[in-house]
DNA sequence: CAGGATCCCGCTAGATACTG
DNA sequence: CAGTATCTAGCGGGATCCTG
């Protein structure tokens, strides 16, 4: 069940790195992490600042958000997604985790160099989603009636 | 729990259109949708030629595929969720399902121009998996040996 | 405040078998 | 070839209770 084909075999012994097409490449299984609602939303949040905050003064740039800020902005998030969600983000190295020890204790996190590598993309994802969400209702209309 | 923030409430009482952070958005869904491991292998397959033939003379551009091609580039994938992948794809638009009845039947997939405004975000997504997969291998490692 | 620990349900990915 | 149908194990993910 593991076939490769002789393009994939090829581009993976030349050392080209990785190849999500290859069932067996690492990369793959890192392409099925951070494809995932609460990774792009998560992301999407803590790369720009007024995704929270439209009014502020400040411009958008990276942030640090706390704990309960993003579940807030996050709305239907439940703790659990979220805590095992930035989790994983921090241990692949996209976000930092800050704890202040006051009391309570606070909990910061904050985009990495890399993580804001990938914001990018998951602010487009984000914003595809909700420009093109019309066009979407109305292929599926179209497609559903067609079946009708 | 299906709390929004004033800014939501804005934002979404502007007519500003979608927005995935409120929960009942319907954009959030879609973003659920396309956050997918299986839609981000299928659409950098469907945009690009080369990803199958790096040999191949002809530059790479949209390309249709036959079902065949794509579960053997897609290493690994059962025909279930190929199928099932592909058949949202169409019913949202992004991909045109083509029948020609040869005996056997042969059956294409091509990207529209709803789905190819989306490849460039996946494939871009495919790529930043492949490129950073070290990084975050290194920083997993980390993470593991700080807490041992 | 920011989680950790548990329980548990639903669904969905995957395997297998069959078909036009 | 390109699916459909069916079954099942596994886990994603929500709800709930507890804590430093």
């Amino acid at each position: 069940m593991a076939r490769v084909t002789a393009a994939q075999r090829r581009e993976q012994d030349a050392g080209a790195g990785y190849n999500a097409f290859v069932e067996a490449c690492p990369s793959r299984k890192l392409l099925d992490r951070i494809s995932n609602k609460w990774v792009a939303l998560i992301l999407a949040a803590l790369g720009s600042d007024d995704a929270h905050q439209p009014d502020s003064a400040c411009a958008g740039g990276p942030r640090a958000m706390r704990y309960s800020e993003l579940a807030r902005l996050l709305a239907g998030v439940s703790q659990k997604m979220l805590t095992q969600t930035l989790r994983s983000l921090e241990r692949d190295g996209l976000v930092t985790r800050t704890v202040v020890p006051t009391v309570p204790v606070t909990v910061s996190y904050e985009l990495t160099d890399l993580g804001l590598s990938l914001y990018g993309m998951m602010r487009g994802l984000k914003a595809w989603a909700e420009a093109h969400m019309d066009d979407v209702l109305a292929h599926r209309e179209a497609y559903d009636t067609r079946l009708a």
